[in-house]
DNA sequence: TTAATAATTGACAGCGCTGTCATTTTTTTA
DNA sequence: TAAAAAAATGACAGCGCTGTCAATTATTAA
């Protein structure tokens, strides 16, 4: 049966606690008495007894991965970063769904928290987004780190990994401007998320650095939406509309496009002929438009491991965990692009 | 802080093992002691330690949900379904995403189930369906339920939740035959998934319901992605086909679907005033889609509580446990479907 | 070389709960 | 009514591990 910590001790001779010792990393073990044990859990492929070790120490083996995001293969894509790294450290991964919306989010997650005895969260948005949230979570005694949009960490509260939506919605507005567009429209995804301001700056910076003039009636608020992309395309592709007509539009995600492209159907216009839209996320769906978007696409399932990776080393309070890794996600050209006309 | 089983005891006036009782619902505990210690319970918001449990018990309180679906929005509604059943009955859901095609996939999960003590597990499609590999894990001292396709189990195995699709997918082709459609195509999914076949059948029957000679040449072998979707549809409408063309095509599932709008859009054909197109599965692109799908969705988060509410009363050994739950999926008109002209 | 110091190692309690079995209380039977 | 049977309750060990602190061994200084 499952080998337990006295079967690995006897076999290595030594006391209990000295194999605790060893697979717990600690110091002053002789290095000749960490091998022998190390071949003993070898031998008898051992681990740990999560529940035990959870009981016995001070220490909790067990991070949540807290979520409330509408699109299903971010979370799962995180998910399965955050799982891979927990597997690969003896840790154990809860998952938290919640409503960010609600207003009682705060109370209820940190009633979880510490009902779980939880040694760490990962926080996506829109939750990362939202200080106050962080801050009563920061508050308990867990270690927190949250994915963020942007350069940097918006404030000290933890460690963050950040996705460079600047950056690539700049190159993704370059990749207009390349093709010779110029009135280029902005479809907004919610105006309070960092995503969604993040991705404008990249947008107005490429303009700038372009020489081509801003036209503040080419940005259309809206949502994440299909819907807010439909109306938002309607609005700048209308016969009545007294505005310059883009020749292009950069959506903030694909679901804006997706109804970009929805809404140009309906109004008759072709793409990538009489206008360019591109979408942000490369979601799947973004594969089976017609026709098939231009894109954005980021490492999701890197960037998960790598930030459940980052809160296990601050939860073992090892070196100089506070890195804050940069991830820019990279452009993928299909075919609702084209040059301007 | 938290409040331990002792300190129920003390408040209820009785010793630990009479709270024990209590929780676990045991008999043999008189309905007044029952209650003072609910009380207890109650006042001191009590929540017993699953390490502990886990730890003193020869019983596991875990269970988990082993997956391998492309499908991020059912899987994401899985998870969610189970995770509420799991809340409310005291239970930790362990997430295991694993791949169907690899041929070790069996041993991998053997050895997850063995290695952390686990009391019960949830399988969908297609994992649900691969007899062996639910034979290797019946064999372990663990329940399992399964989620399937069809109206009936298909073995002993185990208790099941079903999902008639067979039903679903005749009413979906009826709906057609009222459009006046006869000659319907089937563009199917992976042929060896249960889903295909049931939605197969269901597609035959409404046919033979309405004496409409079935024709072979209209069923398209193929598996449940856009691609397939894509070929299927060219290969059923290309101009040199000597086959009659169709007027409707049931589509295995949305993706599919997607696809064979792709390829009618590339072939210049109107949907659906030339050609209607239905899914199968209401994926949230199924509204994102021009024009929008008409499709059959099921309440997977439903199903899932089911399944895992079956799962913790199998591992409870209460009552008559072996229930099999039938679920329909329901029809969606939207706008991919029209009268035949 | 020996005493003093530092580095390793181990003995033991106890985390919060459940299983076993003994004890007490209640109910039934004669 | 007492004795026997059944039901309810409790005492206690122990699940597999970690924390504390004491004991042992290795290393350094004198």
């Amino acid at each position: 049966m499952k080998a337990t910590i006295n079967d690995v001790a006897k076999r290595a001779g030594v006391s209990i606690k000295t194999v605790s010792r060893v697979i717990n990393n600690e110091t002053s073990v002789r290095q000749l008495t960490r091998d022998k044990v190390q071949l003993a859990v070898d031998e008898l492929s051992y681990q740990p007894n999560l529940s035990a070790r959870n009981l016995a120490g001070a220490k909790s083996y067990s991070i949540a991965y807290i979520y409330d995001n509408p699109n299903a293969y971010y979370i799962i894509d995180m998910q399965k970063g955050i799982l891979s790294a927990c597997k690969q450290h003896g840790f154990e991964l809860l998952i938290h769904p919640c409503d960010a919306k609600d207003k009682d989010v705060s109370k209820e997650v940190v009633n979880m928290v510490k009902q779980a005895r939880i040694a760490g969260l990962i926080l996506t948005p829109p939750l990362s987004e939202m200080p106050d949230f962080v801050k009563s979570l920061v508050e308990l005694d867990v270690k927190v780190v949250r994915i963020l949009s942007g350069n940097v960490a918006p404030d000290e509260l933890s460690p963050c990994v950040m996705v460079n939506d600047r950056d690539a919605a700049q190159t993704m507005t370059q990749h207009l401007i390349d093709l010779g567009h110029k009135d280029i429209a902005f479809l907004a995804g919610d105006a309070e998320h960092m995503s969604t301001i993040e991705r404008y700056k990249g947008y107005r910076r490429a303009l700038k650095a372009s020489n081509i003039e801003f036209n503040k009636s080419l940005v259309i608020e809206g949502d994440y939406s299909f819907d807010s992309g439909v109306n938002g395309a309607k609005n700048l592709m209308s016969e009545q509309t007294t505005n310059t007509r883009p020749t292009a539009i950069f959506s903030c995600n694909d679901e804006i496009a997706a109804g970009a492209l929805f809404a140009a159907r309906l109004m008759n216009i072709s793409i990538p002929e009489q206008l360019s839209i591109v979408g942000f996320e490369n979601s799947p769906f973004s594969r089976q438009t017609w026709p098939k978007l231009t894109t954005a696409d980021q490492p999701n399932n890197q960037i998960a491991e790598d930030a459940a990776k980052l809160l296990i080393s601050q939860i073992r309070k090892q070196k100089n965990p506070i890195t804050i890794s940069q991830y820019v996600p990279k452009i993928i050209v299909r075919d609702s692009t084209a040059r301007c006309f």
